[in-house]
DNA sequence: GCCAACGTTGGC
DNA sequence: GCCAACGTTGGC
């Protein structure tokens, strides 16, 4: 079992729009920065993704959900009509990944960036330091466990 | 809306 | 392989 943070703008997708998917899940695409992609492609099935709202009116850690759909191409990027579509992608030589996330839990309150900076474990994770653009990031049980503990 | 920080691109 | 220019992210 592994442990992730994932980013997401709530106007797209909100841990309420997760919760609403049910058990299928939502499809996680539009990741293109190659190493977000890459730690995409290390999850596993049951993996907990803590769900991050960000650019947004009340910015921080929202929810839970987990993956039950590991790594597979993602097909928005073999569509020229989407935004996410990439010319030098083929079915043949994918180049973009997405996975599924289905919901878990929502905390009951957002967990504001400015109590996350307060968190001892988080001290060093990228998601706290300014200028960080990393949609994906790896947690370490510790700190998973930490940031749930504020939900408490 | 601003702007600092960052990743990517492309000329050389 | 370097690095300037550019586009995007994301907090404020």
């Amino acid at each position: 079992m592994n442990y992730w943070l994932m980013k997401t703008e709530p106007d797209e997708c909100s841990i309420n729009d997760i919760a609403k998917a049910g058990e299928q899940g939502v499809l996680w695409d539009g990741v293109r920065n190659y190493q977000a992609r890459n730690f995409m492609r290390e999850m596993t099935l049951g993996d907990q993704v803590l769900i991050y709202h960000s650019s947004c009116k009340t910015i921080g850690i929202a929810g839970i959900a987990e993956v039950c759909a590991a790594a597979f191409p993602d097909p928005m990027q073999f569509d020229s009509n989407s935004p996410y579509f990439d010319a030098k992608a083929s079915p043949e030589k994918p180049r973009w990944d997405a996975i599924r996330l289905r919901f878990v839990a929502k905390f009951s309150n957002v967990i504001s960036l400015e109590a996350l900076k307060k968190v001892n474990p988080l001290a060093g994770n990228p998601l706290v330091k300014k200028g960080n653009r990393l949609s994906v990031i790896p947690f370490s049980a510790e700190e998973f466990t930490a940031v749930k503990a504020l939900n408490d």
